[in-house]
RNA sequence: GGCCCAUUCGUCUAGUGGUUAGGACGCAAGGUUUUCAUCCUUGUAACAGGAGUUCGAUUCUCCUAUGGGCUGCCA
């Protein structure tokens, strides 16, 4: 590593909810500057103003905080380089674009947005499928280049609206190093005059970019691939200005499961998995669900947003954010797109709720509703659903039988495994429970299985029956577990309750 | 269309100029479990194609194909 100090900068611009591609970039710089005893700062790059989506900002570092992702830097969090949001910093911009102009790296055009798509139109009926503003048409377009001094001056006194152009030259290769992909190489023929600052007094994200990269000493560039195509203007942004480079690291995109395509903000509730962290309320109501709301642990989240793109060269899987942190390289950050596998994730999810002590989940069903348990009756639901869950919700809604009585009762499977002599089993049953003076998951075992064994019969024969009167349902934690958590009343109770119920379904077959 | 980037099981990936190409998710089978889940065991399935370099290429080079990104006074 360089003697240059870490500083990395996470940049989303606020146009809405940050979707979890932009969660792993963020994730990525936050690694990379923990490893290195370095910053990681958040910056908003809002110099499109027309863009700017009310509350995305806030959405945004709800959602870093959620994740654990905790930026030093940042707007509302102070730091030496601020301000922290782009438009705050509007006034500092022009005077790099006005020094590049006087040293003829770039130049002012005259030419309105409705010019500009009519070029663009007519090359297009032309067969020519991407007009650009180059070293080649610039000479006849309306800029300082081609107009006489005087007229320029004239234009810019009148308040004229104008932008500020980089002026590309012919035929340079351009050449830089990536962090994952090595040296790229373009040359400056396929690259166009970009607009470097805005009519509406902002610079586009190209200048405040490379404005806030230097001026807030970052070190390391680590974003999208998406930039990939730009990064060659960049690196002449610093050149021309005679700033030292960052070092870049272009992440591989973030694909779509089904078919293909970079994951977008539809997708999610299409094919069934969110997109976003947390949730996202569009001004017209509409619902973008998150990985939150899903019941999903931040962990979980992190730790499999960390392994899509990146391993850590061995077969280690479950990581805490600290682990992450040590084991974090860029050389292992994959070059090639992944495609995001939602199976997986609740995979991991999961193993995480596993791994939650029973009184950290009954705390979290808390949260989900009020519950009328002790904390030790709501911990023992949880030790005994844990193993069976994905979600906390799930303990909720397949173990609603041990939170009360089951108002449903599977008829299909009562009608499968209920014979003409169940009942009379179970109301012998009964009465044993009814002569239990210790009532726990042992001797209640003991008790049945001698039950069985006078009447020579398998365990399945009763105890299938017995947990579909007690449960409704024939599936969960052992049935000894259940009966002593349930108690003695509460079992006598449902065996009648469930009889009845059982008679019923029998009936109406 | 142009430019750039990429390509190992269905998916995420490991890996090497000579390996039975490894792991995980998923799926399937078996075992454990009264049931379900867990757990254990086993199985399933991949080096995009073609040239070249080489004694030997999945690994290096080139071409093709495919996928992706960019191509805005968006970021």
């Amino acid at each position: 590593m360089s003697s240059v100090p870490v500083r990395v900068r996470f940049a989303p611009s606020p146009t809405g909810p940050l979707h979890m591609g932009g969660v792993r970039t963020a994730l990525y710089n936050y690694l990379f500057a923990l490893k290195h005893n370095g910053t990681f700062l958040i910056r908003i790059e809002d110099t499109d103003q027309t863009r700017f989506v009310p509350g995305a900002q806030d959405y945004i570092m709800d959602a870093l905080q959620w994740c654990g992702i905790m930026p030093t830097e940042g707007p509302g969090l102070g730091g030496n380089y601020g301000p922290y949001v782009q438009s705050e910093r509007k006034e500092m911009y022009k005077p790099y674009a006005e020094q590049l102009i006087a040293e003829d790296k770039a130049y002012y055009a005259f030419d309105s947005a409705e010019d500009l798509d009519r070029m663009r139109d007519q090359a297009k009926t032309m067969g020519m499928p991407n007009w650009q503003y180059n070293s080649v048409t610039r000479s006849g377009m309306r800029n300082s280049l081609t107009l006489p001094q005087s007229e320029v001056e004239q234009l810019l006194a009148a308040g004229e609206p104008y932008v500020i152009r980089m002026k590309m030259p012919r035929n340079r290769d351009i050449r830089f190093h990536d962090l994952i992909r090595g040296w790229v190489v373009v040359n400056t023929n396929n690259l166009d005059d970009k607009v470097l600052f805005k009519s509406d007094g902002m610079p586009t994200y190209h200048l405040a970019n490379i404005v806030d990269d230097h001026t807030m000493a970052i070190s390391h560039v680590i974003r999208g691939e998406e930039w990939l195509p730009s990064a060659p203007l960049h690196v002449m942004l610093y050149e021309a200005f005679g700033w030292d480079c960052p070092e870049f690291a272009h992440l591989p995109l973030l694909l779509r499961p089904d078919g293909n395509g970079k994951l977008s903000k539809r997708d999610g509730d299409r094919l069934g998995f969110p997109v976003f962290p947390t949730n996202w309320i569009t001004a017209e109501g509409e619902l973008y669900s998150g990985y939150r709301e899903k019941g999903y642990l931040p962990g979980a989240f992190i730790n499999m947003l960390a392994l899509l793109g990146w391993n850590p060269g061995t077969t280690q899987e479950i990581f805490t954010l600290e682990e992450l942190i040590e084991a974090f390289s860029l050389e292992r950050v994959s070059k090639a797109g992944a495609k995001f596998d939602p199976e997986k994730t609740k995979w991991f999810q999961q193993q995480y709720l596993r791994a939650q002590s029973d009184a950290t989940l009954a705390e979290q069903l808390r949260a989900l509703q009020t519950i009328e348990l002790s904390d030790a009756d709501l911990q023992q639901i949880c030790a005994l659903m844990k193993e069976r869950a994905t979600f906390p919700q799930d303990i909720l809604t397949d173990g609603a039988y041990l939170f009360g009585r089951p108002t449903a009762f599977d008829a299909e499977t009562i009608r499968k495994k209920w014979k003409p002599e169940t009942a009379a089993y179970i109301q012998e049953w009964k009465s044993i429970v009814n002569s239990l003076t210790e009532f726990s998951a042992q001797t209640i075992e003991v008790s049945f299985k001698t039950f069985l064994a006078e009447k020579q019969l398998g365990i399945g024969a009763v105890l299938l029956p017995y947990r579909l009167v007690l449960t409704g349902v024939g599936a969960g934690p052992g049935m000894f577990e259940i009966s002593q958590f349930l108690g003695k009343e509460e079992v006598l109770t449902r065996l009648d309750l469930g009889l009845a119920e059982v008679e019923k379904i029998l009936h109406e077959a």
